[in-house]
DNA sequence: TCATTTTTCGTGTACGTTAACGAAAAAATT
DNA sequence: AATTTTTTCGTTAACGTACACGAAAAATGA
């Protein structure tokens, strides 16, 4: 019995039974002024009752309306290439949104440099944006930024940290105390029995800290709730550079002798390189995100696990998260954390960010 | 100096530039009869010219086209709910590609039952459809259905496990060796010392075994290639009740004193729940997928680690697929490996297939 | 050469939504 | 009551593509 129109409900059908014109259908579905509240509500109960859902290719066809996003990340340094993941994702994700009329533009910072943060900052709370998604690197700079975005009612993503407490869209990204738990339980499967932790901190910024700190609580917190009488020794570096780096641990290992160390980014590529040019062995070495370098020593045997958490799909879940709010206006999870992943020699080579 | 309309190269321009009618651009585009050498010719160079890319959006609103996808798998038992996650990925690709004018219709098959999927296979072949999507678990019936689709010219995908050799559009799902390979890689962590393991296969489905037999080789591989002198038993159990696995188990432990037990498929919970209702402790226990009931076991630390391949991803993956070689006529990747993710009880809680 | 068939092509309408323009109705002002 | 202002609404032309219909042109047959 069913027509072979069936299934078509468009504003055509809507004006009909709400003996309107579609002009004024229209108006109410893109909620226009223009309208008594008598015949709104008229075509909104007919809207509710038909589950009416508009032919987003229609509407694409006819619309000349424009969105643009901004995303502020840092930049790629040759210190880390960390920021190529989250950067591909975004591309990604503006990619299969710009022919829904979506432009997404990308600013960058140095994470040695306020300075530049604020900057970039500054262009994009100038630039008529409708999104934004950042990675909420330095506290006091990033606050100033978010409140400028509230007042100009601008949805904002955090992606990769969180700064809490910020009236933000959402934040995508590790659950750094979790993260910083598991690696402890990993430590723990290596060596049940007797086991010396090194744990290094690799950073420049004081203000990073905040992140790392998250990880090593976690770290540290497995081992007392699990009541295990391990030693933990912890090492500040806060020059990122070779040389200086190498110093550091040599200082350290002269001191004590180490089962395992953990480095709580991923910056575990320069312990593992001291450790392979000094032919150091013996002492298992955990870090963090899947980089080619350190890959490099995983596959070498230097490091024995790396952690990693889908860099690339913060990006893209990001930039998606903008969309969906803005245009699809869906509901967006507050908090979206990424799993957990464990990555081998042997499982590396089926990793996708 | 761009006009505002720049960018918007449509079937107008290209006629307009070839002095002929839009109509004739349109048969030329959608290759159909009734055009001279001629005058193709010159559209298709200027086609190739302005790089045109037809507007999707007008596209679809303009076609009545339809397009009807079939999935074959496992119907969820109370044996397993391990196609549940499958399914769901099926699911949320149809109701992403729904909007673009296709259908998708699930048929299942028992695993237990050969004649089953002999009935949906051949309700697949008489019911029109233009893509197929399958687990093809029972090689000889596969076979059959596999020539027919293409002899009928219909793009098949595989998903979960492959038959090699056939002229599918593609097979997405796990290298099995080398997941059985990263599991012994993991067993030799576990303790890397002294080590008796005990492989244990449940299948009640001698063709599933191909499936389950790759993972074992991965596995014995490993031992064999990195030269430790362990010990490995295998158990096949052929009914997959509790009682029967129980006294297999109890039986075969009885025999010997095993580190670790690895079991080839997602029936790790069975295994499990003997261990747990007999207290048998100090015995690695390794296995596969994220199902509830495996999660339970994991939690309360009677599993040690569960393998899991995105089976959801497995099923999203295989939809897309046809979509994008049918409607994008994208080309597709022959092999799609999942990732290995490993599970332990601290990043389960973060894991999406 | 004329009629007939076949090939090649142009015209026009439809798809469902947007948005500009202006008409009609209602409200406010004189 | 007449005029002006404001609010409410209807009409219509896009958007770029698909496709049916039929006209013109070319090829074939007599």
């Amino acid at each position: 019995m069913e027509k072979k129109n069936s299934g078509t409900v468009g504003v055509k059908e809507i004006a009909r039974l709400a003996n309107v014109s579609i002009g004024t259908v229209d108006r109410v579905l893109n909620n226009r002024v223009g309208v008594s509240e008598k015949t709104k509500a008229k075509i909104l109960k007919i809207i509710e009752e038909l589950n009416y859902q508009p032919n987003i290719f229609a509407r694409r066809l006819a619309s000349k309306k424009k969105l643009r996003f901004a995303t502020l990340i840092p930049q790629v340094s040759e210190e880390t290439t960390y920021w190529e993941a989250p950067l591909q994702g975004i591309k990604q994700a503006a990619n299969e949104i710009k022919d829904f009329g979506i432009e997404v533009i990308t600013f960058f910072f140095d994470q040695n440099n306020k300075e530049s943060f604020k900057t970039s900052a500054s262009k994009i709370a100038s630039g008529e944006f409708d999104g934004v998604l950042m990675a909420p690197m330095f506290e006091e700079e990033s606050t100033a930024f978010i409140e400028q975005c509230n007042h100009q009612k601008i949805p904002l993503v955090f992606i990769n940290s969180d700064i809490p407490g910020f009236n933000n869209l959402c934040y995508i990204g590790p659950n750094l105390y979790q993260s910083g738990y598991l690696s402890a339980h990993i430590v723990n499967y290596l060596s049940p029995s007797t086991k010396k932790t090194l744990i290094v901190n690799i950073s420049k910024e004081i203000d990073l800290h905040h992140h790392l700190l998250r990880k090593e609580e976690g770290f540290r917190n497995y081992f007392e709730q699990n009541g295990h009488s391990n030693e933990l020794t912890k090492i500040d570096i806060q020059q990122t550079d070779y040389p200086h780096i190498k110093q550091k641990l040599a200082d350290q290992l002269k001191k004590d002798r180490y089962d395992v160390v953990f480095v709580t980014n991923s910056r575990v590529a320069t312990v593992a390189r001291y450790f392979d040019e000094n032919k150091i062995e013996g002492i298992k070495l955990i870090g963090y995100d899947f980089l080619e370098d350190n890959i490099h020593y995983l596959k070498n045997k230097t490091i024995d696990f790396l952690i990693c958490q889908k860099p690339q799909e913060q990006g893209y879940k990001g930039v998606m998260s903008l969309y969906d709010h803005l245009v699809l206006n869906a509901n967006i999870e507050k908090e979206q954390f990424m799993p957990i992943d464990i990555i081998t020699r042997e499982n590396f080579q089926y990793y996708s960010n």
